[in-house]
DNA sequence: TAGATTGTTAATCGATTAACAATC
DNA sequence: TAGATTGTTAATCGATTAACAATC
């Protein structure tokens, strides 16, 4: 549960990503200022909403001229706390874990993964990129003594669940989900979930 | 735009795999029956809820006793089109793509990647699992032809909406699409999107 | 039967949109 | 200045929850 500002719904929070995502591209093609119309356009989302939303957090804009891209990049950068890096420790390094770890679409946008666990003894002391995997029963310490708050699970559904609990009793208090499974986890522990099957699913029922 | 049914809330279908996926694994613990109470414990989503999303389909369960799993389970896999087998096809063959590729979840949950193309030349011929992969400038004549209408985009950013144009003129309907950049789509076609750094940056608010 | 649970209705809650004064 | 766009308020819309009769 959030421990955090004036109740901001989680809905509010979830856009905001989206909108930096679009800031960072419209600054790469060379924009400098936009207007909550404009990223309406690109999004699909109403100018209404954007404003709305942003005024959650403040003034970011200017009658009549806009948004200056830079400025509400950081100012969103900081509202969602990636104006910095955070370490992450990756659990599982089968075929999943290890496309996530070589992933290069992390850095610059708030993320580190610093360590690599599996269960499997013949997995342990081989490399993932420049990452030597770990054995998971040396996890807890691990997490623990670096303060690692953000962890990714990449294991068989059948051992999320556990490794989840050994997560959290450690530190971890967000986790992203790659396993096929809901988490049961403390109120005060995020979880989110990507498993493209379930996206695809969200799909299909719209065609014939 | 739905094309569809009478008018059920996108939010509905969006939690229906959810709902087959605990299903799913319910059945593989062992159970035959469950009720709207354990599955909302299972997935922290109220009973009412899915009661009341279940009922936009009909009645599947039974006052007192509750819903028989691998009955529901049939349903919802009618109602999202699943009870059958999409063919997938995939754009981008770099390390991402080929990760896709090699996922073993989608198989058995109605998805499987048929054709995976590329736009670089000295990708082209080479295989990834069983599939060769084809130039990108023949994947609209192969999507055509084959009827496809699911396609997974994993290429950068900057070349993801010119395919996912080239694939929608093809007459791809739906689209996974993992590049982190918003696409511009008709409103006859889906898009889903899969961004883990999004995913990651709607966490770190809620840390300190 | 008594207990449990569904399907559904009505009430509540929350999110989105429309509209506009303020102002750059 | 005239035109454009913000931030915000109020109105609308939609989703969730509570409650319960029906019934297995």
């Amino acid at each position: 549960m959030p421990s955090n500002v004036p109740n901001i719904p989680d809905i509010v929070i979830g856009r905001l990503p989206i909108y930096l995502r679009a800031l960072t591209r419209l600054q790469q093609e060379g924009h400098e200022v936009t207007s909550s119309h404009e990223l309406g356009r690109r999004l699909g989302i109403s100018s209404a909403q954007i404003r709305k939303d942003l005024s959650h957090f403040g003034g970011f804009g200017k009658q009549g001229t806009g948004y200056r891209i830079a400025y509400l990049r950081e100012q969103l950068e900081q509202v969602l706390k990636v104006n910095r890096e955070w370490e992450v420790a990756l659990v599982g390094a089968g075929d999943l874990g290890r496309a996530v770890a070589h992933y290069k679409g992390f850095t610059d946008r708030g993320f580190r993964i610093s360590c690599v666990f599996d269960a499997a003894p013949n997995k342990v002391g081989k490399s993932v990129g420049d990452l030597k995997i770990m054995p998971m029963e040396d996890a807890p310490k691990i997490v623990a003594e670096r303060g690692i708050k953000l962890a990714m699970i990449a294991v068989p559904a059948e051992n999320a669940q556990e490794v989840a609990d050994l997560l959290i009793a450690a530190g971890i208090r967000a986790i992203l989900n790659y396993a096929p499974i809901s988490l049961k986890v403390p109120d005060d522990v995020r979880v989110q979930y990507i498993d493209p099957v379930v996206h695809m699913q969200r799909m299909t029922f719209y065609l014939d």
